[in-house]
DNA sequence: ATAAAATATTTAAGTCTATAAAATTTTTTA
DNA sequence: TAAAAAATTTTATAGACTTAAATATTTTAT
C-alpha cells in the first residue's frame, strides 16, 4: 500500500458512500425512479460530484455491477469440483450460475441498462470496465476445458482460449435474451443453449 | 388497399417526412449532435408531434434500421446461389454481408444507439420490431440449412431450426463486438467467426 | 509557519430528452 | 351544419447531463 494523503483518503470515501446509498436507493425505489440529485443529498454531496466520480448514472450501475464479481466468480470455480465428464453440462452450469447470480442482484429492467449502457459506453473507460469481467469469465472457462484436456476428455489441439470465448459468446447471448424478455425463464434459457450445443455436435459430427 | 381517409393520408405523410428528415440530419451532422427540435423544425410539425409517431429519439433510429431490411435480406438470399458446399463458408459470408451492410448504413457510435435502444425497449413494441428483423435472418438461415439437408450435405437428424438459431446467435454476438469497438476491424471479426466454427467442430468431431 | 500551487467540490446556469395536460385545429359523422 | 372524434400544438415541467466560475481545502515549497 502506498502512502494516501488526507486529500485522497477524502475523496475515496466520498466515492464509497456515493457507491452505497446509489445500492441502497435502486433496490429500495428501482433504478428509473431514482434522481441523480436524490443520491447526491443521500451521500451529502452535490450532483456534480456524482457525475465527477461516475460520469453517469448508468456509470453508478455498472460500478455497482463490477462490485459483485468476486462473488460469481467463486461460485463459478466451484463448478469443476464436481469433476464433470461432459463439457455441455460446465456450460450450462455456467450459464445457470450467470443468471441466477444476476437474478439476486438486480432485476431485469435494471440488467437491461446495464447492458445497454456496456454497449453504449462499449468504447469508453467503464464500458471497458464490464468487457473486463466478460474477459475473466472467458479465463475461467477456458482454465475449466484445459482441465478436460488435462484429463484427456478434450482433444490437445484444440485452441482452448478460442474455444473458451465461443462458449462463452454463445452463452452470453442467450443470456442477453434472457435478460431482454421479461417473459422468459431460466429454465427456457437453458433447454436453448443445450438444444444449441446438440445442433452444433449432430452438425460437426457427421463427416462431410 | 383500404379507402383511406385525407386524416389518415395527412398522418402517414408527415409520418414518413419525419423519418426522411431525421435520416438526412443523422447522416448530416450524427445522431448525438441531432436534436429533436431540429428534425421537427426540418418536417414542419412540432416536437411533441414526433415524439407521438416515435416515442424517442432512439425509436426514430430502430424505424430507420428496419427500413433498410428488404435490400439487406435481398443481398443475404444471394449467398445460396453460388451453390456453396460448406456451411461454415455460408455463417461467414453472412455475417461479412450483415456487417457491409450495417457499416454501409450507419457509423459504429450510431449502430451502439442503436442495439442499445433495442435491448433497453426489450419488451416493448420497436424493441419487438428489432427482434423481428433477427427472426425473419434466422429463417433465412434455416433455409439455407435446410437446402444443405435436401442436398445430403447436412444430415436430416437436425433440427434446422435450433441450428439456424444458434448458428445466428453466435454471428450476431461477434457482430455486437464489431459496433462495441471502434478499433476492431470486419476481417478480425471474419477470423473471429471463423475460429469459433473450428474450435466447435473440433470438439464436437472427437467422440468422447 | 505560511504563501503559493494543486485538487476537489459546489454553485449556478443552461441544453436536451421526455412526458403530461390543456387548448386548438381539422376531419369525420350523424 | 352541429356534434364528435382525431391529431397536432402550446405550455409547463421533471430529470439527465454539461460547463464555467467561484470556493474551499490539502499539499508543497520556502
Amino acid at each position: 500500500m502506498k502512502e494516501q494523503g488526507l486529500r485522497e483518503r477524502q475523496k475515496a470515501s466520498r466515492r464509497k458512500r456515493i457507491l452505497e446509498v446509489a445500492k441502497a436507493r435502486f433496490q429500495a425505489d428501482g433504478y428509473a425512479f431514482v434522481t441523480m440529485e436524490a443520491i447526491a443529498g443521500d451521500a451529502d454531496v452535490s450532483a456534480v460530484t456524482v457525475y465527477n466520480h461516475y460520469g453517469s448514472k448508468a456509470g453508478l450501475l455498472l460500478a455497482l455491477v463490477s462490485e459483485s464479481d468476486e462473488l460469481l466468480i467463486a461460485q463459478l470455480g466451484r463448478i469443476i469440483d464436481g469433476k464433470p465428464n461432459d463439457l455441455v453440462e460446465v456450460v450450462a452450469a455456467f450459464g445457470q450460475i450467470l443468471r441466477q447470480h444476476a437474478m439476486s442482484y438486480l432485476s431485469k429492467p435494471t440488467w437491461r441498462e446495464v447492458l445497454s449502457a456496456s454497449i453504449n459506453e462499449g468504447s469508453r473507460d467503464f464500458g471497458r470496465t464490464y468487457m473486463a469481467l466478460d474477459r475473466v469469465l472467458i479465463e475461467l472457462l477456458e482454465s475449466f476445458i484445459r482441465d478436460f484436456q488435462a484429463r484427456g476428455l478434450v482433444t490437445l489441439e484444440i485452441d482452448s482460449m478460442a474455444l473458451a470465448d465461443c462458449l462463452f459468446s454463445l452463452q452470453n447471448i442467450r443470456f442477453f435474451q434472457f435478460i431482454a424478455d421479461d417473459e422468459i425463464t431460466d429454465a427456457a434459457i437453458d433447454e436453448t443453449l443445450r438444444s444449441d450445443l446438440r445442433a452444433l455436435r449432430q452438425l460437426f459430427r457427421q463427416k462431410y
